[in-house]
DNA sequence: GGTAGACCTGGACGC
DNA sequence: GCGTCCAGGTCTACC
């Protein structure tokens, strides 16, 4: 790990009052993904970001710095401040600029009464504080993540990501749109393992390099989640998996992208039994009543399940635990038909 | 509108 | 070590 003290540059970025880095940045699966690499000894969070078209190294941890032994959880301060330690100095663009990156990847406009909110719907993740989720720090290198995380199975994915960043990338950073729309569809599949997906991949980076996907319009809370979905479900590469899951991305959680995770789930956790099909719509009828709350209800009971067999996720490593954590690498584990507790529902009884 | 088959890769498995 | 099979979501052609 790269010390602190070799940072010339370092900004503090105040947080919500209940924001805790370890819980909140290890909640999505991407935290796992290059070039975010999180340590789980001193629970800081190394990524090379990309400002003003410029690779720069960073490191993130809240509360006191982190040495090389392991950080204890209690001694981190619930809502103290996060501090952002980059390598190399920064203009008052880049830094508004990362600023702006660091708020997107980790949610942190999500103040305490939208996670308030949530609770309220589905107390269940009241004791552990779980609601906000990790996303990119924008939202191509989502859409890209998204894309290399279909029709493939976990490991791929992280080694698809690696090699964007390795090959594409500069310095170890996400591939810019740029990069990517001017990249050899032979390249991409033969030095970054993509397979089919080169093309794709190549077109939806033109699309973001051209401007033609309006992200202000996309968050805008007066265009709704259905509008939403119906754009995304026409850009290529993506389905109506892919789909709702740019759409949770984006902060909008009334829809779950179902894949066979989510069969998994719904047939081992939840009960359910059927075809794949009858299961995918049970599971839909099952969280529909969270509305808004939807997938984050969803989610965070799948990641608790994944945490009881893995340990909590702040511990996973990138190379080990990092790469086992989804129900298919642990469906010989014996995953039991054991229920939780059903979440308390509130709003539509449909 | 629904469905079958192709698309690639890496891992599991059998020999 | 090698060959075969399989899982995974999207896309296209076809009914």
């Amino acid at each position: 790990m790269t010390t602190p003290a070799h940072h010339p540059e370092t900004l503090s970025i105040p947080v919500p009052r209940d924001y805790l880095l370890h819980r909140d940045a290890c909640s999505y699966g991407y935290f796992l993904l290059a070039p975010n690499h999180w340590n789980p000894h001193t629970l800081s969070l190394h990524r090379t970001f990309t400002l003003d078209n410029q690779p720069v190294k960073g490191l993130i941890w809240q509360g006191p710095r982190p040495a090389f032994s392991t950080v204890p959880i209690r001694s981190i301060p619930r809502g103290s401040s996060l501090t952002v330690a980059l390598e190399s100095t920064l203009s008052d663009a880049q830094r508004r600029e990362l600023s702006d990156q660091v708020h997107r990847m980790l949610n942190l406009h999500e103040d305490h009464t939208v996670v308030r909110s949530f609770h309220r719907a589905d107390p269940r993740f009241k004791a552990s504080g779980r609601a906000r989720l990790f996303r990119s720090p924008t939202l191509f290198e989502d859409v890209i993540k998204t894309v290399t995380s279909c029709n493939v199975a976990w490991p791929s994915t992280i080694i698809m990501n690696k090699r964007l960043c390795e090959v594409v990338g500069e310095g170890g950073a996400f591939p810019t749109s740029a990069q990517l729309a001017r990249t050899r569809v032979a390249t991409l599949r033969a030095r970054c393992s993509v397979g089919y997906r080169d093309q794709r991949l190549i077109d939806l980076a033109k699309l973001f390099y051209t401007n033609q996907i309006d992200e202000a319009h996309l968050t805008n809370p007066k265009t709704t989640d259905d509008e939403v979905l119906d754009f995304l479900i026409e850009l290529p590469g993506i389905g109506p998996y892919a789909a709702a899951n740019i759409l949770q991305l984006l902060g909008r959680y009334s829809h779950l992208p179902l894949d066979t995770e989510s069969v998994r789930h719904g047939r081992t956790i939840l009960g359910f039994k059927g075809s794949s099909a009858q299961i995918m719509k049970k599971v839909k009828a099952h969280f529909a009543p969270m509305r808004q709350h939807t997938f984050r209800s969803y989610w965070f009971e799948m990641w608790e399940f994944y945490e009881a067999k893995r340990g909590k996720s702040w511990t996973w490593d990138r190379e080990t635990t990092g790469k086992t954590f989804t129900a298919s690498a642990l469906k010989d584990e014996g995953l039991g038909p054991k229920k939780p507790k059903p979440a308390k529902r509130r709003g539509s009884s449909n």
